[in-house]
DNA sequence: CGATAATCGAGACGGTACGTCGAGTCTTTAG
DNA sequence: CTAAAGACTCGACGTACCGTCTCGATTATCG
């Protein structure tokens, strides 16, 4: 769906259900695609993303954003959909480094600020205008779930697992429900009650539910 | 915003956002509307929803459902949205019994599994449909929180209070958080991971996570 | 392929390969279409035609002249091509008055000038766009001979008839080849050279050639 | 505009407003024109031309058809109108042998049927697709007259230059009117009444006007 | 009872965005 | 420098949907 994409990460291809190859004929003939496009018009749907939301964001408000004909658009991504979840997914990654200190307190803590943080920003607000089309568009749920709540899940899982190797975690310690709880909960307020994912939250959510769970 | 409903609920009109009064000049002249098509129409708002979501629900489909005229319908919602957000918050109004079995335990499993049935079924999915739109959309935020998180918080909340009184819950536990975590673990299966809401999960949830944070 | 035409000139559809029924569901329901939007969008087509010329006549630039909407005009006529020869074939009905002063003289000089004023303007314009697209498009053929070549040349051979009657017209004179010749030179200069349709042309061609092949 | 044209007529180029000079760069650098390519280009608007018309007739069909791609077309000719008008002068030029035995009657006679039978070709319906653009295109129509029909007009005087030497037109012949209708009436028929070109018409107005007119 | 007024289904209305396609330009690799 | 290929910007195409308005036909209350 994406050439751009499935050209300059080969190896990520694979695991991905939306940048399917079908296309990337780069040693062919002609004009190659501009991939200074790519990155204007991904940043031109972001902005626009922000601006207005996902259903009131036009094609020609994206284009016109990044001085390109819809033409170009078209030809990278089949529809506005898939722009704005490769925009999103392209921008997920590495965007919350993985804390390591030597303590599950620490450790969960930094992590549960970095992606409270990271969802308060534009990429939290895209998430949201997607969450209505994943039940009609199975290619898009698999790569919202394979890029957004995948990533966040494995860090968060390695973090405990590296606490339990340090003997800080009990051994009937449920853990996969916590990871779960986790990202349900800033998810949660994110997009549904519309709270401030601040500071206080973090901690109440670690130091009342998530660690007594634990240790 | 919506006469039929404004004038048979009157206590409600009040503590609504969405049912704002303007309405129900039934005692006037006139042909009175015809009650019938209120139903019809919400039925079929709620088919055409069922069917194709949100984002491709189109007023002309749900007239053609309910063999209705469009003006029919804007006569009583002021746009899609409001059909929509109506059609959901009828629905929602007590299909929820409240259990009080003198046991949390007993209180909290039956709320939850009767909560992740009733999450499962076409309101499950309107939810869903909506939560794109609540950022760009005040009133239905509003009205979305009322309808729909606050009943089932409030109902939570109820429950562990009684078993508060009855001295099941022990001082310091987190009451909040723990309403707070019980529907978002609910909600982000449905919306986000999409997996299913069935008795392994609620279960996993009460006993793994829930009670021990209560007692 | 356009109602308002077909349901109000019943006498003339059966003859016009333009004016198909097909629609004019007139007395069914619904809201009916709004006469004087046929008339806004024949008259701002007329418009733009004149201004920029068939080619670059759009849909968009008709539509905001007409302040109406795409879908309106296209409610009405299948294409830009059918918009313009509808639009042309309207003006064209009853535009040149019968001379009829008892003399070929007189009559046909009378009905060359009123046909060259005619033909300098904008139906003259119109006319020549469609040239180009007669060979390609059947309908449009039929529809432009019928009501534009076919009145014009069964005027000239009425004026012809008349003459011969009152003894005017030499018993062997060609009357189809002038009828023929008439036609052609004045639209070949319009069309083809490009110079005036003036008053010493019409005379030339009629005490020249026209006449002198008649009597 | 036409660097070939211009390059390999050079007698013309001056007389014609449309093979301007700029031209045929052949002693310089790099690699030369291919001068196959002017033909195969041609060659291929000529034939979508006849299939398809003007209108419809694209510069990507012109380049697939020849097998080259568009630039090496814009190289060329500035645009679209340009090619087609390149194409159908360049196929004009000697294509209507002119006739001479010594007889108004058989000259004209000949020369009539030729230039039937020429418009009857490709290059009658390629006239016709241009014949809507000229009004907007002054360079279009100058070329066009110059290129279409001048050659033909002074032909056809200078046919009747001859008879008159000879002494068979009588002293007030309207020669001008003749030559002039002598053209109308083959491309009114060819272009407008869409009735073929064939011997019986060339016959009709032949003896019927022409010569009556001429002697 | 007749007049009045709001209802109903149906669908035309002005707008706006859609996704496609053509014109003419630019940019690559290959010669 | 030319060739083929094809991406680029721009803008028109014809369609679909929104929310409004207008039609003829009901169906109630009011005078």
């Amino acid at each position: 769906m994406n050439a751009a994409t499935s050209g300059s990460s080969s190896h990520e291809a694979e695991g991905s259900a939306i940048a399917t190859a079908e296309v990337a004929t780069s040693p062919g003939r002609g004009r190659p695609r501009d991939a200074t496009r790519d990155a204007a018009l991904r940043n031109a749907a972001l902005e626009v993303l922000a601006e207005v939301g996902y259903r009131a964001l036009t094609m020609d408000a994206v284009a016109a954003h990044a001085r390109a004909g819809k033409a170009t658009i078209y030809r990278r991504w089949e529809s506005k959909l898939e722009l704005v979840i490769d925009t999103c997914t392209q921008l997920v990654q590495r965007n919350i480094p993985e804390p390591d200190h030597g303590s599950i307190e620490r450790d969960l803590g930094e992590f549960l600020s970095a992606f409270a943080t990271f969802l308060s920003g534009p990429i939290g607000k895209a998430a949201q205008a997607l969450v209505g089309e994943l039940p009609h568009e199975p290619e898009l749920a698999a790569a919202f779930r394979e890029s957004f709540l995948l990533p966040q899940r494995d860090m968060l899982r390695r973090l405990i697992d590296r606490g339990i190797e340090r003997g800080e975690i009990r051994d009937a310690a449920p853990v996969d429900t916590v990871v779960e709880l986790a990202g349900a909960a800033l998810i949660h307020r994110l997009m549904l009650t519309g709270e401030p994912l601040d500071q206080r939250f973090v901690d109440r959510l670690l130091y009342d539910a998530l660690l007594p769970l634990l240790r």
